[in-house]
DNA sequence: CACAATAATGCATTCTGTGCAATATTTGCT
DNA sequence: AGCAAATATTGCACAGAATGCATTATTGTG
């Protein structure tokens, strides 16, 4: 029964997208206060009912799907023998190219951040999740004895690249394969900060 | 008008802190999932009405009152020459003094952050104003033009922060004065992966 | 085509959160 | 103390969020 239906798999995801977009224009252009999940439902062409079949919660429709490492990547990353941080930045290079991103989307998403800041930490509370996915690798070269020496690692590259997409999402000229080498640039300007210690 | 009737803002610190202390013990106990306003309210000895005048919404009460930076420490930290990444710790070390911290109630919080793991993107939430006040000093001495990397170091400062305070809340041997030395110690361990770069 | 699995929907219900008006309490002042 | 203004608490009504459950529609399979 594994690995079955992808009709169904990929009519699904097209409903969440639509989701999705239906929330953010939405919000964008009446504003995120009064914006109602029957308003979302309507634009989408769904019941509210089936709103909250796709999201859990109205911020989540907001958010979207939300990205894993693929079982390759966690594999090659576990065997890997070069150095820690390095090959991190490598497997988030592999997960950026394996999602399709859509950098319209990330548009309207950075877009209705500057204009609703109360959403932003529902973003960060996104951002956690893979962070917790970049610390989970870690823990598997480091042992779970540095869970919280892992953690710190990962907070500050999961923001470091989240800093990156907002550049991303707003500069047409700049290829997604870039986004990882952006993101490392902005860990040695942390790096230069922490040299004052 | 300003500065006046203390006596009532004691009070109003002291039922907001009521309203914490009910939400936090009855969430322990009962459990999160299923914890109503109600409760909070009834445990509290208030109207949920009430409640609601004092906390935006049922997650505030379990995060409670916010702190900031006074404005001696603002304006210390503005006309300091020293270097950047001490003097913000500086600054840590100032609020962490003023504000009279209280380990049980951290403790309180710690515990049921294990148990309740769906609470943990509030409290980064929580995190995140801390972050944000941290930048803005720092763009304070490095211009607004560098208002990423300020977040970026800022994010990191915030995080080995909250690290460290787990810590602190569990280990009852632990003086408060000593926090912001961990913290030190926390980020000088991030340092050390970034040299991987 | 028929049947089983899955998805969409409607409906009732509980809880969150807000606005507003009424009531109670506190504070400053004489 | 006693009065008036400011502030806090409360009850009530209401709109929206989110869930459970039963029913209906759609879709994939043999």
């Amino acid at each position: 029964m594994a690995l079955k239906s992808t009709l169904r798999d990929r009519r699904r995801l097209q409903t969440s997208r639509e989701i999705q977009r239906a929330a953010l224009s939405l919000a964008l252009s009446q504003g995120y206060e009064g914006l109602t999940t029957e308003m979302i439902a309507a634009e989408a062409g769904i019941s509210q009912r089936t709103f909250f079949n796709y999201f859990l919660n109205k911020e989540a429709a907001i958010i979207g799907e939300t990205v894993s490492f693929d079982e390759e990547t966690v594999a090659w990353f576990r065997e890997s023998s070069g150095p820690l941080v390095p090959d991190l930045l490598q497997a988030l290079r592999r997960l950026l190219c394996s999602s399709d991103l859509d950098r319209g989307m990330s548009q309207l998403i950075d877009r209705l951040l500057n204009k609703a800041p109360e959403l932003v930490p529902i973003f960060y509370g996104s951002l956690k999740r893979l962070s917790d996915q970049l610390s989970d690798l870690a823990v598997l070269r480091l042992g779970q004895d540095a869970r919280a020496d892992a953690d710190l690692l990962a907070e500050a590259i999961s923001h470091a690249l989240a800093d990156t997409f907002r550049i991303w999402a707003n500069d047409d000229a700049m290829a997604p394969d870039s986004i990882v080498d952006v993101t490392t640039a902005r860990l040695l300007v942390l790096r230069g900060f922490l040299d004052q210690l």
